[in-house]
DNA sequence: ACAAATTTAGACACTCTTGTCTAAATCGTC
DNA sequence: GACGATTTAGACAAGAGTGTCTAAATTTGT
C-alpha cells in the first residue's frame, strides 16, 4: 500500500537475490554434509559471496539452517498443489491420466532439486528439530495427502474406481507408483525420466487391477467379513 | 584348528565384547548426529569405555564407522534371509499368511534397531561412500528382492496368484505393505505394532485384489492391449 | 599369585570452525 | 559524480574435536 516507506522493504533488488542464492546455495552444502558438516565458508564461497554477508544475512548456522527448510518447505508444497490440480478429474483414458499424474507428480516434486533437498534434509536433521519438521509434517504430508485423497474419492463417486478408504487408496497409490524408485531415493540418486515412467506405469495397472471400475460383490462380502482380523 | 597359537586370535572374550559394544554405540551416535557430527568422546562413553580403547580397536574414525555400516549390513542381511525363508510357500489362508510374512518382515528387520540405524546411515552418508553402500546394495536389496520375487513367482506357479512380472510384484508388495509408514520413516521413527500390522492388512488386502486368483480374460487382453502405452 | 597384555585417564599438539570486528572497496541511486 | 548502504577480505579470539603419547591401573590366562 505504502509507496516506499515501508520499514520491511530492504535495497531493492540485489539484497533479495544474495539472499536467494545464499539460501539455494546452503540447501546443497546442508544436504552433501549434514547439518555439523556444513562449513559456513563453503556456503559463502558457492553462494559467490563473502562469509561476512552469511552473516549479515541470516545471524547464524541455525537460523540459516531454518530459512532453508522453510524455504524448500514453502516451494515444495506449491508444487505439490500446484500438480494436485492436474488431477484427472473426468479422465478419457484413466490409466493413461493416472500415469500421467503420477509421473508429474514425481517430476515436478519429488525428483526435482527442491524436492531432493528436502527429502534428504527431513531424513537427515528431522530428529534434532522436531518443531521445524513437525510444521512441515502438517503443512506438508497432512494436506497433500487428503487433497489426493479426495480426488480419488471423486473418481470412485463418479464410478470410474471402486475404493473403499480414499486415504488408504491415496497412499498406497503413491507407495505402488514409486515402489521401483525406492533403493535410488535411498541412496540420495535421482532416478531418470525413464524409471520413472516405468514405475509410474507399472504402479498404476496394479492399482487399476485392484481398485478399477469392478464392484465384485463376492469380493465387498470377504472384505467384510476379514474386517475385524 | 591349531589349538591357541593363531595369530589373529585376541584375547578370548572380553576384548571382543568390547569390540561389540564400541560398535554398538558408535551406531547409535553415527545415526544421531551424522558422520560429521559424531563425536569419538561420546561414543567412548556410551560404550563404557576409553577413548583410547576406541582408537586401539578401530584406528580412526572413517575405519569405525566404516566397521559399523559392515556389521549393520551383515546382521540385516541375516534377519531379512532368516525372514525370508518363513514366507508362505504353501499357504492355508494366503490373506492372513501374507500379512503375517508382511508384518514379521518389518518387525525384524526394518523397525528394528539394526533396521533403523542402516537406513538412516545410507540415507545420511550414501552419497560419501559409494563403495561401501554400493557393496550394501549389491549384497542387501540386490539379493533379497529377487529372493522374494522367486517366492512370489512359486506362488504364482502353484496358481495361489496371477502374476505377469514378480521383480515388479515383490517390490510393489513391499511398496503396499509399507505405504502407511512412510511418513514415520521419513522423520526416523518407528512405527508401533500397531501401524505395522495395520498398514499390511491394507496393504496385502490390496495386492490380493490385483494379483489374487482370479484370471479375468477381459482384463489380460485389456492389459495386452495398453502392453505399448 | 605372576606375567603379559589391555585398558585407562590425562595431557598434549594440531587443525578446523564459528562468529566478530575493522577498514577498504563496491554498488545502487539520485 | 557523490552519497549512503552493502559487501568484501582478512585478521582475530574462543572453542571443540581428532589423534598421539605416557605412565599407572586393571584384567586375563596359567
Amino acid at each position: 500500500m505504502r509507496p516506499s516507506v515501508s520499514p520491511d522493504i530492504f535495497p531493492p533488488r540485489g539484497h533479495e537475490a544474495k539472499r536467494l542464492s545464499i539460501v539455494d546455495a546452503a540447501a546443497g552444502v546442508f544436504c552433501r554434509e549434514g547439518f555439523a558438516g556444513a562449513n559456513i565458508d563453503l556456503i559463502a564461497a558457492e553462494a559467490g559471496v563473502s562469509r561476512q554477508t552469511v552473516y549479515n544475512h541470516h545471524g547464524d548456522k541455525e537460523k540459516l539452517f531454518m530459512a532453508v527448510v522453510r524455504d524448500l518447505t514453502e516451494r515444495c508444497n506449491a508444487g505439490i498443489f500446484a500438480t494436485i490440480a492436474t488431477f484427472p478429474d473426468q479422465p478419457g483414458d484413466l490409466e493413461a491420466d493416472l500415469i500421467g499424474f503420477a509421473v508429474r507428480l514425481n517430476q515436478n516434486c519429488i525428483c526435482n532439486r527442491d524436492g531432493k533437498f528436502l527429502r534428504k534434509l527431513i531424513q537427515t536433521e528431522g530428529e534434532r528439530y522436531p518443531e521445524l519438521f513437525a510444521e512441515w509434517r502438517e503443512h506438508g504430508p497432512g494436506r497433500t495427502w487428503p487433497a489426493i485423497a479426495a480426488r480419488f474419492a471423486r473418481l470412485a463417486y463418479g464410478g470410474y474406481l471402486t475404493i473403499d478408504d480414499p486415504d488408504v487408496a491415496a497412499r498406497q497409490f503413491l507407495g505402488l507408483v514409486n515402489a521401483e524408485l525406492q533403493t535410488t531415493f535411498m541412496l540420495g540418486g535421482t532416478p531418470c525420466e525413464d524409471e520413472v515412467v516405468q514405475s509410474a506405469t507399472n504402479g498404476v495397472r496394479t492399482f487399476l487391477r485392484a481398485f478399477g471400475r469392478r464392484p465384485s460383490p463376492a469380493n465387498v462380502k470377504k472384505q467384510a467379513a476379514l474386517a475385524h482380523a
